[in-house]
Parts: C-alpha cells; sequence; structure tokens
RNA sequence: GGCGACGUAGCCAAGUGGCUAAGGCAGCGGUCUGCAAAAUCGCUAUCACCAGUUCGAUUCUGGUCGUCGCCUCCA
C-alpha cells in the first residue's frame, strides 16, 4: 500500500518514499525545557508519534531524533534581559541545570504514559554546543553569516529559498516588525536571525555561556535542531515534524543555516501538526477557542487530567479523534466523550478475549479500511471509525474472532489493547469459583445468593455481564 | 496592518461534483434481560449566509458574516 503524506512544503499530499530504501530518518522538533509541556504541546508529540508507528506498520525501520531544547531562551519582557528559564530558576530558588532537568524528566514521564515511543536519540542542546559553533563557522565559510557587536546573525537575503516553506515574502515580514522588539542596529535585514549571542548589553550576565570564536555567550535558537539533525541522521532527512507555528520561523530558519551550511537539501517532507484550541472550560470563561498557552489562562498538563481521573490514554484517545492537520476543540465534555469511547474499546477486548473465535473473512474488509486510513495521511478518525464498525460488527456477528485485528491495530494506535484485555480477564481460583457458585445460583433462581456474589465480586473490582451464553466478566480497575 | 486556516447534528469531528453526508459521545424510543450491565435496532444535519460556474454543489469560484492561528525564541 502507497502511503502518502501531506508535505508543508508543497502544500500537497504526496507519495512517500524515503531517501535509503526501508529506513526512515526522522526529526522531531522537541520541546523547550523550561516550563512543563501542555497538552496542546502533548497533541504535537502524539502525532509524530502516530506518524512514526504508521511508518514501521508499513514496514519502515525509523531511527528518530529528537532535541531537548535547554538553552534557556529570551523572556518576551524585553527589558529584564532575563531568559525564561533563569526566571523560572530565580523563582523556584533553583539551579537553572536543575530546573531544565527537572522540566525534561517530567516531559519524558508524560510521553511515557501517552505511550508515545521514545526516540531513538534525545539530544539536549547544550550537549552540542561545540556542533553548532562548527555549523555557524560554516555559515561564515559559505558567506551567510556575520558578525555585529551583539551577536552573529544569518543573512537571508544570501539564501533566496528562505520563503520557500512558509510562503510568506520577506517584505510581510518587514512590516510585521513589531516596534518594541529590541533591535541590533547592526542588523542587516529584519528577518536575519541569531545563529550566536554574545554576553553583552541585556545578556552581560546570562547564566549559560559558552566560549566560541566570537566570544562568550550562547547559541540562538534554530540552530541546535541543525547541528543536532545533522549529526545524527545526515545532512539530508525524509521527515522533519513540529507544530504548525514552526512553519513560518523556526523552520525556515533552520532549513536556510542547514542548507547554507552544506549546500544540501535539509528535508524532504516537512510535517506539521495542528494547534490543540481550548473551547469554554467553565461557565465563567467568556472567551472560546482559544489556543492553549502559557500565558492564556488555559493551561492544562497531562497531570491535570490524571487528577480528574482520566486516563492518559484516553486524551491520546481524544486525539484521534481530529485529523492531525485540523485544529482540535478541547472541552471537557469532548474529554469525556474521549473517555467513554476508550472505555467501550475496552470493554469490547475483554469481551472478545474472553469468548475468542477464528478470524472471519468479514474482517478483511475493516483491515483495509483501517490500513487505507492511516495511508491517507494518518487519518485517524477515519482509522477509529475502522476500528468502531470492526467491534460493532463483531458483536452484531456474535464473531469475536477480531483480536488480531485489533492487536495489529494497536501497533499504530497505541492504545495498550492486549494490555488492557489480558489485565481485564485476569482472575485468581477465588474469583473463578465465585462466578461459578453464582451461574449455579442462577440455575436454581436463587437470585438473593446470585446478587450477594455479584455484588462481593464488584467489591474486588471485577463486573459481570450475563448474556444468553453464559456469565462474562472483567476486571474494572 | 500583512499572511493563512477554518465554519458539517446538543458536543468532538471525517468526508464527497450526483448514490443512505463516516465514527465517537450525549439524548430519546424499542428488542434482549430475574434484576443489573452490555449488546443490538430505530430516531435526531435544508453541511454559516449570499451569489456564480455546472445538467447537478455541502464539495469548485467570488463576496458577506463569524471564529482561530502566524507575523512575538509558544507544539
Amino acid at each position: 500500500m502507497s502511503l502518502s503524506l501531506y508535505n508543508t512544503l508543497t502544500r500537497k499530499k504526496e507519495e512517500f518514499s524515503s531517501i535509503e530504501p526501508g529506513r526512515v530518518r526522522m526529526y522531531t522538533c522537541g520541546p523547550t525545557v523550561y516550563n512543563y509541556a501542555h497538552i496542546g504541546n502533548l497533541r504535537s508529540y502524539i502525532f509524530a508519534d502516530i506518524l512514526r508507528r504508521t511508518l514501521q506498520y508499513f514496514g519502515y525501520e525509523v531511527p528518530q531524533v529528537m532535541n531537548v531544547t535547554d538553552v534557556g531562551h529570551l523572556t518576551d519582557d524585553a527589558d529584564s534581559g532575563d531568559d525564561k528559564m533563569e526566571l523560572q530558576a530565580k523563582k523556584e530558588g533553583k539551579d537553572i541545570w536543575e530546573i531544565a532537568r527537572h522540566f525534561e524528566d517530567v516531559f519524558f514521564d508524560d510521553i511515557e504514559k501517552l505511550n508515545i515511543e521514545p526516540p531513538a536519540v534525545k539530544c539536549r542542546a547544550t550537549e552540542h554546543v561545540s556542533e553548532m559553533i562548527a555549523l555557524v563557522e560554516k555559515l561564515f565559510e559559505r558567506g551567510h553569516a556575520y558578525e555585529t557587536a551583539q551577536a552573529v546573525y544569518f543573512d537571508v537575503t544570501t539564501f533566496p529559498a528562505y520563503t520557500e516553506l512558509s510562503r510568506q515574502s520577506l517584505e510581510d515580514k518587514l512590516t510585521a516588525a513589531r516596534d518594541d522588539v529590541q533591535e541590533d542596529p547592526e542588523k542587516r535585514n529584519p528577518a536575519d536571525f541569531a545563529l550566536w549571542f554574545k554576553a553583552v548589553g541585556r545578556f552581560e550576565h546570562h547564566i549559560m555561556r559558552w566560549d566560541s570564536p566570537w566570544g562568550v555567550g550562547f547559541p540562538g535558537w534554530h540552530v541546535e535542531c541543525s547541528a543536532m539533525s545533522m549529526k545524527y541522521l545526515g545532512q539530508t532527512l525524509d521527515i522533519h515534524t513540529g507544530g504548525e507555528d514552526h512553519v513560518w520561523v523556526h523552520h525556515p530558519n533552520e532549513s536556510a543555516q542547514s542548507e547554507g551550511a552544506t549546500g544540501q537539501k535539509f528535508v524532504q517532507y516537512w510535517m506539521h501538526g495542528a494547534f490543540l484550541v481550548v473551547g469554554r472550560l467553565s461557565a465563567d470563561d467568556d472567551d472560546e477557542d482559544r489556543r492553549m498557552g502559557k500565558s492564556e489562562g488555559n493551561f492544562l498538563r497531562l497531570q491535570t487530567l490524571i487528577d480528574k481521573g482520566y486516563d492518559p490514554l484516553a486524551y491520546r484517545y481524544l486525539c484521534f479523534s481530529a485529523h492531525y492537520r485540523a485544529k482540535l476543540k478541547f472541552t471537557w465534555e469532548s474529554m469525556d466523550a474521549a473517555a467513554s469511547g476508550y472505555d467501550s474499546l475496552k470493554d469490547f477486548v475483554a469481551r472478545a478475549k474472553q469468548i475468542g473465535g477464528q478470524e472471519q473473512p468479514w474482517v478483511q474488509e475493516h483491515r483495509n479500511k483501517f490500513e487505507h486510513a492511516i495511508a491517507d495521511d494518518l487519518n485517524m478518525p477515519q482509522a477509529l471509525a475502522a476500528v468502531n464498525e470492526l467491534i460493532r460488527e463483531a458483536d452484531r456477528r456474535k464473531e469475536y474472532g477480531v483480536l488480531d485485528a485489533l492487536y495489529d491495530f494497536d501497533k499504530v494506535l497505541g492504545l495498550n489493547l492486549r494490555k488492557s484485555a489480558e489485565k481485564a480477564t485476569s482472575a485468581d481460583a477465588e474469583i473463578e469459583n465465585m462466578i461459578k457458585e453464582r451461574e449455579t445460583a442462577r440455575a436454581n433462581k436463587d437470585w438473593a445468593k446470585a446478587d450477594e456474589l455479584r455484588k462481593s465480586l464488584s467489591e474486588m473490582g471485577i463486573l459481570l455481564e450475563d448474556t444468553a451464553s453464559g456469565t462474562l466478566w472483567r476486571r474494572t480497575e
């Protein structure tokens, strides 16, 4: 089956083919670890996970690399000259490196809870400064970089393809220049971006600092992704993923400095995940449909959901209800809907596991639909529809030989269906005896005893379902 | 101000130039059932509005209204 993926560069779905047969070099823009990731951030990583799992499903080996940007960045408060991480460090009275490591740990913990497979390579920006410096030196050699008293910049006019990805002209960017942004007067073009900041002026007291040919300072944003992706994956990547906000700044910059340094194509397929937007979360919340943001007051972490009693995988399930290139509107109602949907899927696999059966020919049609859906630019809503149609058909026909199919689908879905089914149907002798005893009582129409046994079992976390062909049960916790 | 995206049932959302406009959640009614739970069947959409192209538009084009995003080191 051919896999088609939407390439932001061409704004079209394209049939995917990798540079090396059977192997996809994939780079995912990772977190900036100066704060907790919110569920909107996490949606992007679920998207990348689905992409990687789909590639694997179709037989590719996927060495995925993800950066951890632990170099501090500026605050949006131009006056302070503080760094976001430094600010956070001060607030919590902790060492800045500790802070970065803390948020990194929490991030990967969230990733694990969401059943996102960890990347083959995680790389920290602070551990690759020499590679970044080497990259900047190459940009000097090739005439793309220049130095001012404050920093080293990439001259965007030396790279004509700069606007290819963003499709936003430099003139447009020019008019966008905001008057309260502190500009370096020596900058040649407003769109030029920093490759290296010197520890002077507003950055005089910057904590994270390294030596460089341009004096002590710290790397600009963007550079770490170029340096690290090329270090681990080579000069040309198959796929580069990130959030849709990166289409206009981060990725054009990354692309420019990478291609500027190597003269080679940097990325074959650029893929971007759309934002989660937040609907009305409470009655006194007037605004609607805002993006989730650290400064928007609608900051929901995965832990927030867990505290409210949701399974992290229910959030994963929720993310499948919308296509990755479409905004997904988050409300508590939609979260509840996802939780219910995921629960009934888990109920089904527990039921199917108990009843069992051979896979019948009709299942193939649903397998085809599922595969067709994921191969069509990761259409998870349709893939999920295929799953739901499969289980409805199984219930209707009372033919439950569908677990192999569901477990295959779960290689992409990552909803832990096998684990869930096994857990739900694991019992000890005591429980099995009680269930048998109750069946005897029911056969004798001793309803009082049957109900009492059901109650006891319920207290032990066992839920019973009496059907025409016998009693089914499952563990509910 | 510049650029872009989107507006499909109570909610979250797929999709298509014409055949019954997926799926989930919620709701209502029926079947099944000792009860419970589940399952199953049925019901709930003039696809934002206006005009154009077309034999035919929810799908294409233009406009209007609304929402959102980016241009700010936010996925």
